[in-house]
DNA sequence: AATGAATGAGTGTTCATTCAT
DNA sequence: GATGAATGAACACTCATTCAT
């Protein structure tokens, strides 16, 4: 709080009187950037001239683009794993819902369009497809590794389409 | 420290007769913890009757089991993890070196035997491999996933493997 | 920090509000006393009405005093002395250039007033002088020896005289 | 302890076996150090051939020369201020009461030979000159004054000598 | 006589939170 | 609304001492 409180150029006690705690203060901040992170992703997800492949590319990229930027975000993470803030855990179930229903939409287009054919089932696929990419936020945003790790998102994506395909 | 004295039931002074430092039971406890992965691993590297698909598989699978039970094993030391990344990354890149070889090495197997066919190439398919490996190692360490995601761990190297094949 | 914090009658968290360590807290006592010491001297050293001698004997008597009466008020920063040596000596640097300074004009005043009469070099005759003093400081700061000792300032000085005269 | 263990090549335990505490130990080893300044003092006492300024100057000279190399001894006083020993105090009466008896031996030899003049009670100068040296004490084997300061003990003794005489 | 291991009271320091003004 | 000051529980670490072997 000290440090955020300097940051912010207020005294420490100054901040208790617009939130009622740190847990308070983190997840305010923490809605708004899961709010972008919805808005950035629904512009793919309603984008109608894209294929299910496209989408799929487009979506993993831009997830990680507003993650690397959300240095909120990424100080929440850090502190949850420190304190164990429950919220973070309803709002990410939260948006987990929201993920995997709009990724169900994108595999399911391309299953229509004939894109992908599927050896499991629709929903697992979507499951492992989000459970990679949550996988991939830590790394990325809490050891830095975005920019070792970003030239490998297009052959990630490349392999999990083939896989996925015919 | 208290925690750790406690689950072993001597005195906080205790520990540090055998221990220079939390830092150094840290470094110790995962240096024991990466040998113990290396010796499991090297056991499906070093299995002849593997396919190249059934190693990627068992590789996958024991390795997330392994450091999930190191999770439990270590509880208390999770709090430590990110302020203890510096050395831990330092003893990572050597174990990184390690995974990356076998790994190339499981992906030649294959394409020496037909069962895998390449668009990319092999180092960048085993970058791409480790990298959502590690970036599974955290949820499964930090954040008790590992009973949510096991299920899914046959589809995705399902995936994986058809996305590289043929 | 317990026992300042409980003679301040404050928790010990409070005092880190105002000093960033013991060490800093130590610092500005010892700043302040300096500063109290060369204020109270600078009165006998620019007393115009004082012969050389009566400058020396009120100069070694109101700084055993002023020593003595530091000491006891800060009785529980005395087991910090040793500790913190290292930037005591710093900050003593520039007293001790101080110190020489004057107790030299002093000296050259009972020179020229014919009082003093000198087989040493006047800098040796400072240096000497100043390292009785400060000899004695410890024994009075650390050890309660004020007592004991002051009755002897008197026959100190006045042998110290003697031995500078004729 | 550990210290003073790693010195003796034995195990910290070992120690307890042959001193009840650590205040135990330090007493043993000092009252050695005692020792041997009293018998290397006594030579300078018992010497007939010296006049009474001579053995004020051997004395003071020897007296800081044994005491530098008394290593024990400068710790001992270390831990002292630290943790209060009362032994020190006891042993350091027994050695002053020695101390003063000699120096008014000596002090006494110089007014029967015509060497010092008294204005102030013998007594009193002896104790005058003891305070001095003991006060120079810790300066020197503390904070390493000796070298600095060794240069001026002879004017010193002049000075005193003067200040004793005709 | 010796030792490795253990102990527990103590140390300086941090930090989310509270509160009078 | 805002702030400087205060709080207390927690933390990693130290060290003289004890003890079973």
């Amino acid at each position: 709080m000290d440090e955020i409180a300097k940051i912010a150029r207020k005294a420490k006690g100054s901040i208790y009187y617009h939130f009622a705690s740190k847990e308070d203060l983190f997840r305010e901040v923490i809605i708004k950037e899961m709010n972008n992170l919805k808005n950035q992703l629904t512009k793919i997800f309603t984008n109608p001239e894209l294929s299910a492949y496209e989408k799929l590319n487009k979506y993993f990229i831009k997830r990680m683009e507003v993650l690397n930027n959300a240095a909120n975000y990424h100080e929440t993470l850090k502190a949850d794993f420190f304190e164990h803030f429950h919220f973070v855990d309803d709002l990410r179930t939260d948006l987990d819902r929201w993920e995997k229903e709009n990724i169900m939409k994108i595999i399911n287009q391309g299953i229509n369009s004939g894109e992908f054919v599927l050896d499991i089932k629709t929903d697992v696929v979507a499951d492992i497809f989000l459970m990679v990419l949550k996988g991939l936020e830590i790394p990325f945003f809490l050891q830095n590794k975005y920019e070792e790790y970003s030239p490998h998102f297009e052959g990630l994506i490349q392999i999990f389409n083939k896989g996925v395909s015919k």
